[in-house]
DNA sequence: TGTACATCAGTGAACGCGCGTTCACTGATGTAC
DNA sequence: TGTACATCAGTGAACGCGCGTTCACTGATGTAC
C-alpha cells in the first residue's frame, strides 16, 4: 500500500513536470490534457485520479515550478558569496539561450501574462516571488533593509522584463542586445558571461 | 462608394479596438471571435469580411496597438522636456491603476507571454518596441548613443517586467511596492506620482 | 508459504459544449439611365 | 429629379473539430486467511 501511494506520487509529478513543459512551449490553453498524459506516458482518462481539473493543474504548476526556482536561488545563495550568487543568478536568467528555447526557463516571464489573469495562479505564486526577492535583496551589494527591498524588486522587474521582451523581438540581434543591456544593468560590473549555470532558473 | 469603404474601416477599427480591449482583460484563448464582434455591436458572421483569421486579427490588435503606445511615448518626447517626458511616460506605465484595471494599458505585460509563441504578432511588435526604445533612450539623461541605448532597454525591461509582477502578485501592498521600486528606479529622483498622465500607455 | 479476494491506478470510448469558420440570405446605399 | 438595378457590409443558422470531463472496465499489487 504505501508502495502504491508513492508511486502515485510520482506519477503526479511526472504529470505536473509535463504540464509545466508543455504550459512554457505553448501556454496553458495551446495545451490539453490529452498531450499532457501522453508527455507523461499516459492515457488521458487516468488525469482525474490526481488533479480535480485542468484549472487545478495550472495552480500546481505554478506552486510548484516558482518554488523550486526560489528554491534553487536560495541554494545559490547560501553556497556561494554574494557577488558571486548574484551573478550566477542574473547571468543564468539573461542567458540568451532561454529566450529561445524555453525548457525549464522560469514560468515568470513565460507564463506571466496568462497567470496573472488566474486567481488560484497568482496566490500560489505570490509567496515564491517574495521568497526571490528576499534572496535578491540580500545579495544586493552595498545596501540593507528598505533599500535592499527596492533594489531587489527592481532587479527582478527588469530580469523579468527583460526575458519579456528578448522573446517578443523577432530580431535575434535586438533580443540579446536586451538581455545584455539588463545583465549590465543589474550587475555591478557588467558580469561577463563567462560561466553560466544552466541548472539555474 | 467612397462613404461605403470609409465605415467599412472604421468598422474595422471597432473590432480591432473591442478584441485589444477584451484581449488584455482575458487573454486572446480567453476571447472568441462571437464576443468580439458583440462587444463591436455586431454579430459574429461578418467578421471574415474585415479579417481572414482570428489569427490575422491577432496581429492587427499587436501592431497596431502598440504603434499608438509608440506614438503617444513619441508626442509627449517631443512636447516636454526630457526631464518631464520621462517622468509622464515612467509614471503612466507603471500607474497603480493600470496594473488592476487594464484597460488601455499597454498590451507588452498583458499579453507578452502569449504574443511571444505568436510569429506574426512578434513581427508585428518588433518594430514599435525600437521606437519605444528610441524614444526612451532621447530622454534619459546624461547618457547618448550605445550608453543610452542599453540605459533605455532596462528601462523598458524594468517597467514591463514590473506590470507583470505587480499582477501576479496577490497581496495589493507587494504589487504597489514594486511598482514604487520601478518608478523610483527608472527615474533619476523618485518621480513622485503628483500628476499622472492617464492618456498614456 | 500459498491462494483467493479487494483495492485502486490507469485505460479508452463516449459525452457535450464552445469555438473558428462557412454560407445562403437580407437590406441599405450608391450608381446608371 | 425619380426609378430600377447592382453592390456588398452585415446576419444568423449550420458545420466540424478539439477539448475538458465522465465512466464502466481491466489488471497489477497488496492484504487476509
Amino acid at each position: 500500500m504505501r508502495d502504491t501511494s508513492r508511486r502515485k506520487a510520482e506519477t503526479r509529478q511526472r504529470i505536473v513536470a509535463a504540464a509545466a513543459d508543455l504550459f512554457r512551449r505553448n501556454g496553458v490553453d495551446g495545451v490539453g490534457v490529452d498531450a499532457i498524459m501522453r508527455e507523461a506516458g499516459m492515457t488521458h482518462g487516468g488525469f482525474y485520479l490526481h488533479f480535480p481539473s485542468k484549472e487545478a493543474l495550472v495552480g500546481a504548476v505554478s506552486a510548484e515550478q516558482l518554488a523550486h526556482s526560489a528554491t534553487r536561488w536560495a541554494e545559490t545563495a547560501d553556497r556561494l558569496p554574494a557577488d558571486e550568487a548574484l551573478a550566477r543568478i542574473v547571468t543564468a536568467y539573461l542567458d540568451r539561450r532561454f529566450a529561445v528555447q524555453t525548457d525549464h526557463s522560469c514560468i515568470l516571464p513565460a507564463l506571466g501574462s496568462e497567470l496573472a489573469r488566474r486567481p488560484d495562479s497568482r496566490a500560489a505564486l505570490t509567496g515564491s516571488i517574495r521568497k526571490m526577492l528576499g534572496v535578491l535583496a540580500r545579495l544586493v551589494p552595498g545596501k540593507r533593509g528598505a533599500e535592499a527591498d527596492k533594489a531587489a524588486m527592481a532587479a527582478l522587474s527588469t530580469m523579468v522584463g527583460a526575458v519579456v521582451l528578448a522573446r517578443l523581438s523577432s530580431d535575434p540581434a535586438l533580443a540579446e542586445a536586451i538581455l545584455a543591456a539588463a545583465r549590465e544593468h543589474t550587475l555591478p560590473h557588467g558580469g561577463s558571461s563567462a560561466s553560466v549555470a544552466r541548472d539555474l532558473c
